[in-house]
DNA sequence: CTGAAAGCGCTTACAG
DNA sequence: CTGAAAGCGCTTACAG
């Protein structure tokens, strides 16, 4: 007795004319072809797998004639592996985040990995998060947002590797990588009190973030330690509109002249440009001889001439492989334990800011 | 007599222990709480599909009380449909991409892509997008890249949607969204010409592109119309630290004063930034009043005061929407043909070019 | 080293 | 509207 066979999920008949798509070769065809099994194509592809060195040839030949590509969905559904891992961001508008997408993408596809990016507006990422984990990502990489520690804990659950960059977070067994922004805001009070400056006022960035937290709180320390302290803040959102209007408030021409900040830190060199526009075309003050400004980050346009912005370097390179590192070796191994990663910041002098008379040249 | 039922591809036993991970829930385990079948989980699922109200309510609920979420991987293996769009960069530095990226992953994610973003140091994005056709992504967003021609054939021949962002190409069957860098290019030349500038130069971004070549006829063209040419000419790439070469180039001191161009327009606003720095304050000459320079694109910082830079507006909103409007039309129907968007350009008039007299206040 | 076969977690044509 | 079952294209434990 013959069984009819039937192929459901496939049109009985191949879509006919010109526009017909090639239907995509398998291992299958690869292993007809070779006259080997599907198997032996499998383990051809597969690194580390047995297969004798003329039963690889063969499946190479045959593979090569035919075109063919082992589909990573399948074998991402096989493996519970898919190599990709989720970046994701909320503000690409501070230069610092460009260069970070850039680098974080070439450093995973290096190790074989593939970046599947989310952008959020809100920095709440949590909707974002769950389609994401339908998609299986081997591990997620949060740069500029949040996780709600009710997230948090589901991921943990789900045992999904997760790295905060540049954020630190209340949220336990998720690991962070940031540069050292205490000692960052440290360093830059120590070269404004070095310099001789009286009144120090600090532009600050989103005031829920733990990079504004932390520089701010650097920044104080370090003025404490000299018998200063911060004058006047203001608040920039890490937004370049809202930072124009915070240096109005804290230096516009309801300020008695008096009362006026001999130097500004500003939370990232992003607001910090909008800083000194304001402060130069718009109120006529000159930097540095009325005021010093010093920013945070040393993005690439810190450097270009009409700015020569005094800056606080983050290390993007070192704060990338360690995320990486962290990254990969949980991947290896679960039980890792979550650290938290401190990268060096390191003040760069430019011409934005009075120099102590000892360091001038 | 009872078979032997095993149980491949999975450990005899569960990991004990803590740290043991959930195992994911699947439709399967939604079925049995819900006490439905399989087919019904998946089809309350599925947007479309026929289910009793009622029956659609257990498997809701079900699926709550487990926090399932339906596997997006297995969907794509069966459905040969990813949702994932891979999205191909070479160049983020120039500020024109970050907002690209931004915007076109917020664009795609309203309609429920995914992007998969792949950034190549070199224009040739060949063996990226081998990797990438792997993981099944249903079209592909090509921004600042080419692709060679066999590659472009076989994306073709796999009946994958390309859109080419910002670039042009010879190989066939690719559609390509651009702004009109030609008409951009002419209408900076009418705009010198009319504010009377008599020796314009022209600075060039990586002159195998699309953008540089339609960017530069423009202006020939343009020019011509005037009775004007351009006087002196050298390459920037593109490149920020090229481009203040050849900016020295064309303005250092070994130009004589009377050669000395008194326009300059300069392929793109990233490299139009390195131009304004060397002229003012590396050759001390004012812009606009001793020259005027004009760039292309309208990133953000053109807007900034310190630069204030006339320009050529590429209307990012209105690329991406042209872009993603043909991506989704040709992922509905694969025989849509493949056209090229042309988006108008206008000019910004700002402070680092001259005016015609009759356009000033 | 090799092949047959189960399984990964879905979708969907088919037959009620 | 519903369920049983084949199929998507791999990987891998098992038994030679």
């Amino acid at each position: 007795m013959m069984a009819t066979v039937s192929y459901p999920n496939r049109p009985a008949q191949p879509r006919p004319g010109p526009a017909m798509a090639k239907s995509p070769v398998t291992s299958i065809d690869v292993a007809r072809l070779a006259e080997v099994s599907q198997s032996a194509v499998s383990r051809t592809f597969t690194p580390g797998a047995s297969v004798a060195p003329d039963t690889r040839a063969r499946v190479l030949e045959a593979a090569r004639k035919l075109g063919y590509r082992p589909n990573a969905i399948a074998r991402t559904l096989s493996t519970r592996r898919s190599r990709m891992i989720a970046l994701v961001m909320s503000n690409l508008q501070n230069q610092f985040y460009p260069l970070v997408v850039e680098r974080l993408s070439q450093r995973l596809q290096k190790d074989g990995y593939h970046v599947l990016l989310f952008i959020t507006e809100t920095e709440d990422a949590d909707e974002l998060l769950v389609e994401l984990m339908r998609y299986q990502v081997d591990g997620i990489v949060m740069a500029s947002t949040q996780l709600s520690s009710r997230l948090a804990q589901e991921i943990a659950d789900a045992r999904i590797p997760v790295v905060m960059f540049n954020r630190s977070t209340r949220a336990g067994r998720v690991s962070t990588v940031s540069s050292d922004n205490h000692g960052g805001g440290r360093a830059v009070a120590q070269f404004l009190a070095a310099g001789g400056h009286q009144r120090v006022a600090y532009l600050a960035g989103a005031e829920d973030t733990s990079t504004n937290q932390d520089r701010e709180r650097g920044l104080r320390d370090g003025l404490a330690e000299h018998g200063l302290r911060v004058v006047a803040r203001a608040v920039g959102h890490y937004d370049f509109e809202r930072a124009r209007q915070a240096t109005r408030e804290l230096f516009g021409p309801l300020v008695a002249a008096s009362e006026r900040p001999d130097a500004l830190f500003v939370a990232s060199d992003h607001m910090a440009f909008a800083a000194m526009d304001v402060l130069r075309l718009e109120l006529g003050l000159r930097v540095p001889d009325d005021v010093s400004v010093v920013g945070y980050d040393d993005v690439p346009q810190a450097a270009w001439g009409s700015y020569a912005l005094t800056t606080v370097a983050q290390d993007a390179t070192a704060m990338i492989e360690a995320t990486v590192g962290t990254l990969l070796q949980q991947l290896e191994d679960d039980a890792v334990s979550r650290g938290q990663v401190l990268v060096p910041a390191t003040l760069v002098v430019r011409q934005s800011a009075r120099r102590p008379v000892e360091g001038a040249a």
